[in-house]
DNA sequence: CGACTTTGACCAGCGC
DNA sequence: GCGCTGGTCAAAGTCG
């Protein structure tokens, strides 16, 4: 299991992993297919990501799906966010950035067939480090959601076997709706609220 | 000028 | 204890 995460540089294995091809693109999906790891592949709009995202909520929850793959990380916490000074005196109190490793954090990966390292999934990110890892050519990037009270985290790293091959693990859940989703979906509920009048 | 990216440094966990 | 490694910070640079 998680093969590729152990000749990727050994990144944790994710809570839910998703295999081949393309990031979690909500609207405005890249030319990929995407399926889930394990799974056969399946084309982008197959995948119902209000389910997966929900369902880690229900990971973050529930405990009861807790696996022993999973790492322990912090929760997410108003420090992490905007207060590096902050984040900084929290490091230094609790032993440092390793040490958020204590808790659980769902972590969901996805494959992603893509010549595109970037994969708009209708969230806003900001990169905040690069790093290469041991057994991959390709460096990884680490982004985390740019609202403000949102704590999510991403990683993104191409496979070293296939280039072709994006894998993007997030870690945490969103606080706030995608406002990509919220710009289509709003129009859309207001005409089924017309629409159901009659 | 604010938001974002780049990149070297720092720190803690882990294996030996 | 030491070195390796991954994750994060933060200053400097870039962009719109």
């Amino acid at each position: 299991m998680f093969m590729e995460e152990e000749e990727e540089g050994s990144l944790p294995p994710p809570s839910i992993f998703f295999n081949p091809s393309s990031s979690p693109p909500l609207l405005t999906p890249p030319p990929t297919t995407t399926s889930l790891i394990n799974q056969p592949t399946m084309q982008i709009s197959d995948i119902d990501w209000a389910t997966i995202f929900s369902s880690t909520s229900s990971l973050n929850n529930g405990g009861a799906a807790t696996t022993a793959e999973q790492k322990p990380r912090n929760p997410p916490t108003s420090h992490h966010h905007g207060h590096n000074m902050m984040m900084k005196l929290h490091k230094a109190k609790c032993g440092g950035g390793k040490s958020s490793k204590k808790y659980v954090t769902p972590r969901v990966a996805f494959h992603t067939r893509s010549t595109e390292d970037i994969l708009d999934d209708g969230y806003k990110w900001r990169k905040y480090g690069q790093k290469s890892v041991k057994n991959s050519s390709h460096p990884r990037s680490y982004y985390r959601c740019t609202h403000h009270t949102c704590n999510v985290k991403k990683q993104i790293q191409r496979l070293s076997k296939d280039t072709s091959v994006v894998v993007t693990t997030y870690e945490g859940i969103h606080s706030h709706p995608c406002e990509k989703l919220m710009e289509t979906l709003t129009p859309l509920l207001k005409q089924l609220q017309f629409l159901s009048r009659f």
